[in-house]
DNA sequence: CCGCGGGCCTGAGAGC
DNA sequence: TGCTCTCAGGCCCGCG
């Protein structure tokens, strides 16, 4: 089983175990060995965020979010393969520890954040697909990249009713609809794939049909919104327990084993009847599912 | 406005 | 063993 790219519950997952050495410390000093991510930084962002106390680190849709006592809100995405170290104990850090314990930083350790607290935060993304990028405050109910983000699917506000009025009309595949973010926020392919097998809904199924003509949700919009909910609770609660078990270890948060029902398991037996999952290309992107119990 | 495909990057794994 | 090839879970952008 591979090692997950970060979606909401993985996100959610970093930002708990980011959130117990950051809120409430001061960043002494950021050190940004590459600039060049998803989007280059920008040039002044290490100065502009040096001295700043971190007043809260929260979550939206897969983007970290930490509230600066600058003014600034520091915007994070880790892209596909974006992760975080953290030392406890910078200066007093065994040998084997990671890295940075003797001064050395790994091959792809591109934003390290020095904390008052002796905490060290290092951002690690080989394929820098990862972003970071400082908005004022004031101007977060602006931003391009937060606006047209849809409800964030653990939210009261999402229900059935929802995401049937945002499936109404839609031509593509309910697969693709899950994927857009102004759908609904946070999930990615694996997610989708295994909300939809819980579901009994096929992924090829034309996102309007949870919809009746007037947009009013139907009992697959219901299937639908509590499978979602179901996952995501359950893969954060997962997250929980890879954070108490692993964390100590080596550090890194970003990353935790899961077990999926459907994804990456082609040709393995349904865990719910005797079909076999299959795997078909949706958009480019690879779908996993069921096709005797999925319909 | 909508839906689709390309491109950004590197690393892991398969196949020769 | 070592090389080459394909593919990857995200997201933005431009095209038709």
């Amino acid at each position: 089983m591979r090692c997950g790219v970060p979606e909401l519950p993985e996100v959610e997952t970093v930002r708990r175990g980011l959130a117990p050495v950051m809120e409430g410390a001061r960043i002494v000093k950021v050190e940004v060995r590459r600039g060049d991510l998803r989007w280059p930084l920008a040039k002044d962002f290490a100065k502009r965020i040096a001295g700043a106390t971190v007043d809260g680190l929260g979550r939206r849709a897969k983007y970290l979010i930490a509230d600066l006592s600058s003014g600034d809100v520091l915007m994070m995405h880790l892209g596909m393969s974006g992760s975080f170290h953290i030392i406890q104990d910078a200066k007093n850090a065994r040998p084997g520890d990671f890295h940075h314990a003797r001064g050395k930083i790994g091959a792809h350790d591109h934003i390290v954040f020095h904390m008052s607290n002796g905490a060290t935060v290092t951002f690690n993304d080989p394929r820098r697909f990862g972003s970071m990028k400082l908005v004022p405050r004031s101007k977060l109910d602006k931003e391009p990249l937060l606006n047209a983000l849809g409800p964030e699917p653990l939210g009261n506000e999402f229900d059935a009713a929802m995401l049937a009025k945002a499936c109404a009309g839609k031509k593509t595949s309910l697969k693709a609809a899950l994927l857009d973010q102004r759908v609904v926020a946070g999930l990615g392919n694996i997610y989708v794939c295994e909300a939809l097998y819980r579901a009994h809904l096929s992924p090829k199924r034309q996102a309007s049909t949870i919809a009746d003509r007037k947009g009013a949700p139907n009992q697959r919009a219901v299937a639908l919104v509590d499978s979602i909910k179901v996952v995501l609770h359950d893969a954060i609660k997962a997250g929980g327990s890879s954070l108490r078990d692993h964390r100590q270890a080596d550090g890194t948060l970003g990353y935790f084993q899961h077990s999926f029902r459907v994804y990456d398991r082609e040709g393995e037996p349904c865990p719910n009847c005797k079909g076999t999952i299959k795997r078909i290309v949706q958009s480019g992107r690879s779908t996993f599912y069921c096709p005797s119990c999925q319909k």
